[in-house]
DNA sequence: ACTTGACCTGGAGTTAACTCTATATTGTAT
DNA sequence: ATACAATATAGAGTTAACTCCAGGTCAAGT
């Protein structure tokens, strides 16, 4: 019924400061005991893991926040979370094009230093025609 | 036959206080006239377009450092910066993979919603079988 | 009763990558 | 000759996202 903060944070891959400091900026904020220690459910993990992938695709954690201060209204913001999202993906799916450029241009550049490299350790300087 | 630092500026959109920065860590360190200004040429433009796309595709700038300070060491130094840009090449890709896979997640989740959406808005809540 | 380990809070410290400030020079136009 | 814009340096300040520390509480085992 619940994890405490340690177990959490080994469940997650999240450490214990990081969890704290979510929770100062808003991001997950668990239930607390009578004695005032944090009780993760297994709601906190799907959503925890949610965030993850949103700060991977470089959402900073401003915006996380907003989408989560909206989830906390309920269902009457689901619309405009859905906007976020779709915003978002608009964001990712252009870095991605962009990082497939930088991706081919690597490729170019490895190519061009191999047969560089090729021809400075070649015997046959002078070529073979 | 050479740029002052504004105008390097303008042309690459890097500012100032940037490109001064960078010098600093080592990564282009243009020629100096008499007097001490900083004197960029278009080799400069091509290497800190390179700069660049290695720092978009993630490259801290202490690695751009060493691969800098490579270059400066000339072509018996062709192989190792080789080796460096391969490796990148693989994390890189493996990055590329990885929001790619953020991206099918972000469309399930997208595609969600306008399900949940479309359901909550529809003005036949019990069905009509 | 006492020690231990996990937890609590508020706030300070860290790192990367800039970004800006203060002060001093210098080159160009009037 | 003088004003002004661009440049120079050293070093301080900023931002994001953690990461850690000091000092305190509390439940469980010996």
């Amino acid at each position: 019924m619940g994890y405490a903060i340690g177990e959490f944070s080994l469940i997650t891959g999240i450490s214990i400061y990081t969890l704290r400091y979510y929770e100062k900026e808003g991001l997950i904020i668990p239930e607390r005991k009578r004695n005032g220690r944090r009780l993760y459910s297994d709601n906190d993990i799907t959503w925890i893991q949610f965030i993850k992938r949103l700060k991977d695709t470089g959402m900073p954690i401003k915006k996380i926040q907003k989408y989560a201060q909206l989830r906390a209204q309920g269902d009457s913001t689901l619309e405009e979370r859905m906007e976020m999202l779709i915003k978002h993906r608009g964001i990712l799916k252009k870095e991605i094009d962009a990082m497939q450029e930088h991706l081919t241009n690597l490729d170019d550049k490895i190519s061009y230093y191999k047969t560089e490299y090729g021809r400075k350790h070649s015997k046959l300087e002078g070529g073979d025609d």
